[in-house]
DNA sequence: CTAGGGTTAG
């Protein structure tokens, strides 16, 4: 009782009078811990009981696989595995979604998954522990495969099944399952739910579909800090930058108090208006609201990426400089600041000492180092970027190429660019083959943007309002049978989209 | 006693 409260010490305290503490006392113990965000102390308890010579139960693992999964500790996790099979309950469900969480928390997904296929029975538990684990770390599409193999097999989404998969939806933008989901939830009449609700609009909102999101926002009743959060950081994502901060304020008119998440939200409103005045205000008050003047780190990013967005990177680097615990998400939105106002210098500058600071470039920092040699056309630099990302065994993706079919399409080196292209292990698609025929139009190269053009509409994954792209781009120099293909293309692409 | 809602860089 002492433990769940939080009352920690005085739960240890009754801990230590007992003679001979059973499984249940220990347990009990691990409990409280884990739930007060003390994994740390909860695995050391674990160790204690152990070498006291009591066996683990159900408790004890189900806590205990939590706690690693907290950690991150696989090490600890796979222990944990080895002795569920000593005590004979690897077929306990509770113990084996624990497991599965413990693996995919940890990053094992390979294990999680094969954990998962060799239970005795796949439960609803079990599926949603896969399906949120997989929404949880970029694997959005996997979650997606997971709730439908579920549904094959005939079992039903639950609420936390649907919650989950509504966030992987959103993060992939497929708002065809997101909308079946949106059935099943009105179907299970789960409308009241606010945590069904919340991700809804989530859903919507990173689908782009404002209106949906909006009106299941106002049939609320009474929406709470997460409702509200949701609309205006989804209304902020999606350029709805005005009605973000309208948002926000009749928030506030109804006595809900802004927390992190809404300031971050407001911040990226102000950001994408670079109204630096109001960005300026918005710091003021966050500086005025800490207690001891730190600054919440999220929300310090969300600062840097502001003033970096309205041209004010002397306030970016303030900002930056102040935080004592900089993590790489800090250091990247700097850096693409640097890249973004094209200050390439201070980039490899910061590249250099973020990396002497210990901290691993990612993905996303060598696109920023490529941006910044596409906009002053270091070719040669961009080349031995490349060839370092590949070092750190990063493969470059769709975004890295085009920054240097950019540069090198841009200098008119089409034949390079294509050479590049058939190098590289990734498909071009579209975006590759639109920046391309941008170029073609710079240099006067209608032929080539012929086949550029013919390229690009054998993508599959070609979208409809590519067309509209390409057809701003191609009429200036496309001759009129051209044209022709251009709107029967269009025409297809559009029917096709209504199936 | 297992799974669940909003926030950061592109």
């Amino acid at each position: 009782m002492y433990a769940k409260q939080g009352l920690l010490f005085d739960a240890h305290e009754i801990f230590n009078e007992l003679p001979s503490p059973c499984v249940a006392s220990w347990s009990a113990l691990i409990a409280g811990y884990v739930e007060n965000g003390q994994t740390r102390e909860a695995l050391n308890i674990l160790a204690k009981m152990q070498r006291h010579g009591v066996s683990p139960n159900v408790v004890t693992f189900i806590y205990g696989l939590k706690a690693c999964s907290n950690l991150q500790a696989l090490d600890k996790g796979q222990e944990l595995h080895a002795e569920v099979i000593v005590e004979g309950l690897e077929d306990h469900p509770f113990v084996n979604s624990s497991l599965v969480d413990m693996y995919a928390r940890c990053g094992a997904f390979a294990e999680a998954r094969e954990v998962f296929d060799e239970l005795p029975h796949q439960d609803i538990v079990s599926w949603t522990t896969l399906i949120s684990a997989y929404a949880d770390n970029g694997h959005d599409k996997q979650a997606i495969i997971c709730l439908e193999a579920m549904q094959k097999l005939g079992i039903s989404p639950n609420v936390i099944t649907i919650v989950c998969s509504l966030k992987a939806c959103g993060n992939t933008g497929n708002l065809s399952v997101g909308k079946k989901l949106h059935m099943d939830i009105i179907v299970e009449q789960l409308e009241g739910n606010p945590f069904a609700t919340n991700s809804l609009i989530y859903m919507y909102t990173k689908c782009g579909s404002l209106d949906e999101a909006w009106h299941i926002f106002e049939e609320m009743h009474s929406p709470d800090i997460i409702s509200w959060n949701s609309i205006i950081s989804g209304f902020a994502e999606q350029g709805e930058n005005e009605r973000a901060l309208a948002l926000s304020k009749q928030m506030q008119e109804q006595g809900l108090l802004p927390d992190n998440t809404t300031l971050v939200g407001v911040l990226k409103a102000v950001a994408n208006m670079e109204a630096f005045e109001h960005g300026r205000r918005l710091h003021a008050q966050v500086f005025h609201s800490c207690e001891d003047q730190s600054i919440d780190l999220i929300v310090a990013t969300a600062l840097v990426d502001m003033y970096c967005k309205c041209g004010s990177i002397v306030y970016a680097q303030q900002v930056f400089n102040k935080m004592e615990t900089k993590d790489y998400v800090l250091w990247t939105s700097l850096l693409t600041g640097y890249a973004q106002q094209g200050y390439s210098d201070l980039l490899f500058q910061a590249y250099d000492s973020m990396k002497a600071h210990g901290l691993q470039p990612t993905a996303v920092t060598f696109l920023s180092l490529l941006n910044v040699c596409s906009h002053a056309g270091l070719i040669n630099s961009a080349y031995s970027i490349l060839e370092v990302m590949c070092g750190y065994g990063i493969e470059p993706d769709i975004k890295h190429l085009n920054c240097i079919v950019d540069l090198l399409g841009r200098s008119g080196q089409f034949f390079l660019a294509f050479a590049v292209l058939e190098r590289l292990p990734i498909k071009p698609t579209y975006i590759i083959w639109s920046t391309i025929l941008g170029h073609c139009r710079n240099h006067s190269i209608s032929e080539l943007a012929q086949y550029v053009f013919e390229c690009a509409v054998s993508d599959e994954e070609v979208e409809s309002a590519f067309f509209v792209v390409m057809s701003n781009l191609s009429s200036e120099f496309v001759s009129e049978e051209y044209e022709d293909v251009l709107h029967s293309c269009y025409g297809t692409s559009a029917s096709s989209s209504l199936l």
